[in-house]
DNA sequence: GCCAATATAACATGTTTATGTGATTTTATC
DNA sequence: GATAAAATCACATAAACATGTTATATTGGC
């Protein structure tokens, strides 16, 4: 028996969603909220297997809920729900762990399967928010590996001088005369092609060069 | 009718997934391939609605594949197929332009509906390929809005510290003395606890202050 | 053996930064 | 209307940095 909760302001959508899964077997729901006031109560009470968290609604909304949730539980499968796809709420539900992520124009049969495969350890989400999630990681990092050959002494003193190191605390820790880190940093400006540590800083940050 | 190219190296696999494909109503195969060797002329010759691609291929294997695809044909949708849900590849697929991801022991006919669901914009994946793409959100950047309180010229002054700019430079771009632009970077140094232009930099790019 | 790249080092000079101390004006808050 | 925070500016000094020039030893590749 798979035991929900469900967080969902809008009366009628709520009868429906509780209807529609105690009406099915194998699944019940222990309580509905029309908000997320006392969520974190609510949940060490019940100890669902499943919640359903709308993600608008007054007070404390949807997000807030997660986040409370997953201070006290770990476990639960939190699936979302939405009424549109909102790339920027996507992106917070899941790094605050959210299960799944679903349209609220789901089908039944469909919304019970997510379930069932959200408490079998999947990720349930409708493919719209799959397209999203995926442009999501398009975006990120371009590992631009623009190589701008430093030699293994020159990443090295980079290194140093992202950490915060002084030409004289860089020299004691390599055991070189300062002017020898002199000569590295100068060829280390010349080849990223700055002329300023914060510069040469800033790029490695930029550039990934580390 | 959805027309597909496969690129498998397995001999049994790739005859079956032909098989599969040309037996069902709506699809066709238009051609198959043990490597991707010449999958830029390939794929530029056929334009296909779909790519299969095994991630595992000797030669150059699908990841290749998948990047000199995106380099003649950004439109294409490209399902990566794999054994097993690796968490690096699952990765750098997405990242290269992936429409998705699946596991090989997909049974038969959610293939085809995943095939579908590509062509119509979606991003089919396995469920234990979704768990993992989630996973990886919960350790990306946790927006750790560790706050240090900086006023709005203080912020300002450090962007144009972080865009390399010297005091001099800062001065004259802001309007305001030298000694002003000392002022504000003094201050900056305390609410961040560093003691240099290059630490305050890297600071500024460690904890996204910007 | 020669060449190019790298790592090492010294010396000189001027610029930029870091730090301290102090002061005035504006703005927001109680 | 007192207070606190922020923004402005000045003067001074020492430390750190940027740049140029030159030189030697080592290493790997042709």
């Amino acid at each position: 028996m798979i035991r929900v909760v469900i967080y969902e302001d809008n009366p009628q959508f709520r009868e429906g969603l509780t209807m529609l899964i105690n009406g099915s077997d194998g699944f019940s729901v222990l309580a509905s909220y029309k908000n997320c006031n006392n969520v974190s109560e609510e949940i060490e009470k019940w100890s669902p297997d499943v919640v359903l968290m709308d993600i608008n609604m007054p007070g404390t909304d949807g997000l807030e809920g997660l986040k409370s949730i997953r201070e006290v539980d770990t476990e639960v499968k939190v699936l979302m729900l939405t009424v549109f796809d909102d790339n920027k709420n996507v992106f917070e539900a899941l790094r605050n762990g959210a299960n799944g992520y679903l349209l609220k124009k789901t089908p039944p049969a469909k919304l019970l399967e997510y379930i069932q495969d959200a408490t079998l350890g999947g990720a349930p989400m409708t493919s719209s928010i799959a397209t999203q999630v995926l442009k999501m990681f398009q975006v990120i990092p371009q590992t631009k590996n623009q190589d701008y050959c430093l030699s293994e002494r020159e990443t090295q003193v980079l290194q140093l001088l992202v950490d915060g190191y002084s030409y004289k605390m860089i020299s004691s820790e390599l055991f070189i005369a300062i002017d020898t880190v002199r000569s590295h940093i100068k060829k280390i400006y010349e080849k990223l092609h700055v002329n300023s540590k914060s510069e040469a800083v800033a790029k490695a940050f930029k550039d990934r060069l580390l």
